[in-house]
DNA sequence: CGGCTGATTGAATTGTGTCAATCCATGTGG
DNA sequence: CCACATGGATTGACACAATTCAATCAGCCG
């Protein structure tokens, strides 16, 4: 068990993105006070299936992924959250979501009560949190949009983008590295593929020069016009 | 161009369900005041790309699509709508997606600057409308999960049973017949298949007796366990 | 070092996409 | 009322892409 701690939202990287963002000073320390901020390693469980109802949480640094898991124990993939993301959504019913951290995380955790509460009490926040869960919704349509492709390239490419996007370089120019804290089998489920297919359609992009691979989860952009049209 | 009207909530078949359940008469009335009802015809335009971040509405009957056209003019599907259900989020920007009637369907429009500014004046609206995007990304989500499997039966068997759990009918034994509003094209498109593969694979559901089908969209279930099998 | 997990590669099989023909229902105009 | 055109759905044949099974490889930790 990791040691969670007071929230410190001075040295927060996300302070002015989150949700918290629409509070005043004074609210703002009321929701410090019923929230404890904790981190994670990779692979380590942040909201378990049952414990979706009983708590909710924003990212601050990291990244994670939500799950179902079906009667076979299958997991599946539903949804990717970065720095400033919600992890279980207050007002909704989601007992059979997992989330699960995909890199070394930090996220503040609030129990939901106290925080719809505070929603009930303070209009700011709910509008701000409507906006948040607005944006993870059109994220989420994002993520339709990339797997409703019919070759696997496209898929790949897609996915490469997303997260080449959610990392913050918009549209630099020329070579770009960053991390796909992804693992294979987690890409394949995603995108509805085998492992084996996500792993030489890598290869494959790479041997065509549009990206190059640094370790298994390292990811270096050679062209943004390749990727771009496979994904089309 | 048909024509609109002025909204009437006593005849409202989601007047419970709908977002503007959470208001107060008075409150309800100016919404109404703001609003225009309207109809539209299976394959008409909703609210059309630009217009998104000028209206929003709640759907009241009827099934409908939001889509993003890609450069190449490719359509994607990235959500189906149920009545009482949102078309264009308020607070986020959705500038790229169309809405369009699946079925002849009638919605209720509100101008988005006056309704945001209700949800700005309204906690209650906004609490209530947080809980319905909430849902609506849930649902998302579902949606993912539908298409992120490897085989096409699978793919298709999870849309039969989410239109068949949509359509409420939640847990009947026996035979369940209901609509299945989607061209073959927009299955297609949506489940990441072509629509040879599609048309293929409903006709080998009916040969392993999982299902009927009656007319082009008419779906009859024989054996749900068959379906659940295969969209596990 | 040996055992582990995850990633890659190969070869054979199966599934799916593509192209093309046909079918069916609907609607239109003669 | 029929002939015809139209858009959607279905079916077949073939090529190609993806899955499967199996072997190998790389990194990591005890």
């Amino acid at each position: 068990m990791i040691s969670s701690a007071p929230i410190a939202c001075q040295a927060c990287p996300v302070a002015d993105r989150a949700v918290c963002a629409a509070l005043s000073q004074d609210d703002r320390d009321s929701l410090v006070r019923m929230g404890r901020q904790r981190r994670y390693a990779r692979g380590e469980t942040i909201v378990a299936a049952g414990d979706a109802t009983t708590v909710c949480a924003t990212l601050t640094r990291g990244a994670a992924k939500i799950s179902t898991i079906d009667q076979d124990g299958t997991e599946r993939i539903v949804a990717l959250i970065h720095p400033a993301g919600l992890l279980g959504q207050p007002l909704a019913s989601s007992e059979t979501l997992h989330v699960t951290a995909l890199t070394d995380s930090e996220a503040c955790l609030f129990p939901r009560g106290q925080f719809e509460a505070l929603i009930e009490a303070r209009a700011a926040l709910a509008k701000r949190l409507l906006a948040e869960v607005s944006r993870e919704l059109v994220e989420s349509r994002n993520l339709i949009d990339l797997i409703s492709k019919r070759h696997a390239k496209g898929r790949v490419a897609a996915l490469i983008l997303s997260f080449f996007r959610a990392a913050g370089h918009a549209s630099y120019p020329g070579e770009i590295a960053f991390d796909l804290p992804l693992k294979r089998g987690e890409m394949a489920q995603l995108l509805g593929l085998s492992i084996e297919t996500v792993s030489r359609t890598l290869t494959s992009l790479e041997n065509e020069q549009a990206i190059c691979r640094e370790g298994s989860h390292g990811i270096l952009i050679r062209s943004l016009d390749t990727l771009a049209a496979h994904a089309a």
